[in-house]
DNA sequence: TATAATAATGTGACCGGTAACATATCCTTA
DNA sequence: TAAGGATATGTTACCGGTCACATTATTATA
């Protein structure tokens, strides 16, 4: 690596002016003369000059990166907020450095080493939950929460309405005439199911239809654990008619032991997922879900904290966003 | 943000030493004396001292920020490659910058921008190919190639072993008692695309088994893709009885096209796929594959690119991973 | 005890930009 | 033509570390 190492200095002899003179020219601010700028830019072409950004950090006190901390990357909607919140720093002029802290230790020491070393100007945090490790980020730091609201008002955050989201879900299967409509939850110390169960009571209560304890399976998220909550609810007399899963993985799991058990989807029950992830449309049935905008997600948050390193006295914005209701083959209408 | 504005020497005046003394402690080299070096260590506590990156950067010439390049952050394996070097960087004490740049011009712009700047030491690049683009990267620059390899000898690079995938998968369906196996690739401009079909053939080689112009089909790696390719087999008369697809997506989307087509798998037909992408195992009929251990490439690709930046003389190792054959419920004997 | 050798610490410059202020140049206007 | 104001450019210090070398304190050797 190195080379190029021209500096402004060399620059400035080369074109016979002083080095501020370059510097003036490079930030293309204040009245240089036109026929200098000219010699300077020449010099800067020649020389093939490019300004060090450690240099200028070092004298701004700015850095123009910011750091994305996700307790992953490779689930698909944290790697899209990534990469939504990456594009929109990007055109911003700032740069993304993304690491993943899997628990609240190594979250801990991240962020003591991203803020003692002054490396980066703010924080994106990607979480499914605030936990007391995420809100021990110092008050000072501009940081932005994407999936979870602290509900602080000096932290920004980025989060899915989930109870439309739940709500719009319940919605459609009484739509299609389902009463008996059970629902599979994340952890429900997450605020997200918290949430999508909030607006599925809500859908509930609005068609007059009577909430029952026994139609509600607290999974983790994961496939298994969907097929779980399968097992459990055919063991049920009087069994739901139609399922609500929290989300696609679930859903899936789900429908793998709808299958196992000799039920048809959507004939015999009907399935709704929550996501929209890769390849929803091309499982068997294709699965109707609710997509949440993750990139756009990501870009807002990415805006918002930079926003708020740039005019630090900006609100701090607490941004919700709406869900879509997608419908596919995996809910029909119930016809008894 | 800011904040903790203390600097060296802040330190050394608390201390009763020199700015040097307090490097000396921080960098815990030389020799200083202990009774020293313990009155520097309380100055250092007592102030909340820590050493600003951007200033050491500046001073040592080294960022300690290596950069990863992906068309993309949301593939699963390319979002496993990023997570495996992550870490790994981290480990040894690096931060990573990602970046994706889905085209030849991002990818040019996105490359000067962090050379130029002199932001990162070394690059690392995901891509499934390598174009004219990717070659432009000056020599001087520490890089290292993941998925694809450049050959050339001042570039290192983590490949899968692509012949021997295309090899133990074909083989797996020739173990099964296939003889009419096609293949589904991906696009044939693309190395590892290359790589699975010399591995085919080499199979079918080895079994004695003509090899047959009609049983390959070009797709793109897309789920769509996979299903146009099966529309396309069944058209022929005496069709596969199996089919090896060099993704799993594509997977996928052939085996919804069988099922589409009253073809049972893997009664009538086995599919094997290759990646073992997430849920993998939750289609329906969970599908055998071929597993790249993407988080070791990761790790690799980063090892090799610190490695190339401590120790410039070091070779530069073209990596290649060996797969694994995971069989699941998509293939099985062919019994006719 | 004088002197060399070694250990411990200090000094000042430097990395490559930017900021604040100083100076030089040019054009108006009295 | 001298004074005043704007415009253009230069000077110097500074950001917060590290480096090379100078200096002082301590110990070993003659």
């Amino acid at each position: 690596m190195s080379r190029s190492r021209m500096t402004i200095r060399d620059v400035a002899a080369l074109a016979g002016v002083s080095h501020q003179t370059v510097s003036r020219v490079i930030n293309n601010s204040e009245r240089v003369k036109p026929e200098t700028r000219q010699r300077v830019e020449n010099a800067i072409q020649e020389l093939k000059y490019s300004p060090n950004a450690v240099a200028r950090s070092m004298a701004r006190g700015r850095t123009y990166t910011l750091a994305c901390i996700s307790p992953n990357l490779t689930d698909f909607t944290y790697a899209s907020f990534i990469e939504g919140a990456e594009l929109e720093a990007r055109r911003q002029g700032y740069f993304l450095l993304t690491a993943s802290a899997p628990n609240a230790e190594t979250f801990a020491t991240l962020v003591n080493q991203l803020l003692a070393s002054r490396r980066t100007e703010g924080l994106l945090v990607i979480t499914p939950k605030v936990e007391p490790h995420h809100v021990r980020i110092p008050r000072y730091v501009s940081a932005v929460f994407i999936g979870a609201n602290p509900k602080l008002d000096w932290i920004a955050s980025v989060t899915l309405d989930d109870e439309n989201a739940g709500y719009m879900a319940t919605e459609h299967l009484i739509q299609l005439n389902h009463t008996h409509i059970a629902q599979i939850t994340g952890p429900i110390a997450e605020e997200s199911s918290q949430g999508r169960m909030r607006g599925y009571q809500a859908a509930l209560n609005a068609a007059g239809i009577p909430f029952q304890r026994r139609f509600i399976y607290e999974g983790d998220w994961s496939a298994t654990s969907g097929y779980m909550a399968v097992q459990d609810f055919l063991e049920q007399e009087n069994a739901p008619s139609a399922i609500f899963a929290q989300n696609d993985r679930m859903a899936v799991g789900a429908i793998r032991a709808l299958r196992d058990a000799g039920r048809h989807v959507p004939k015999n029950i009907s399935v709704i997922g929550f996501d929209d992830m890769p390849l929803a449309s091309y499982f068997d049935p294709p699965l109707t879900t609710i997509l949440q905008d993750t990139y756009r997600m990501g870009r807002e948050a990415a805006c918002q904290l930079i926003s708020s390193i740039e005019k630090p006295d900006n609100p701090c914005r607490q941004l919700c966003v709406e869900p879509k209701l997608i419908v596919r083959q995996s809910t029909t209408l119930n016809d008894q």
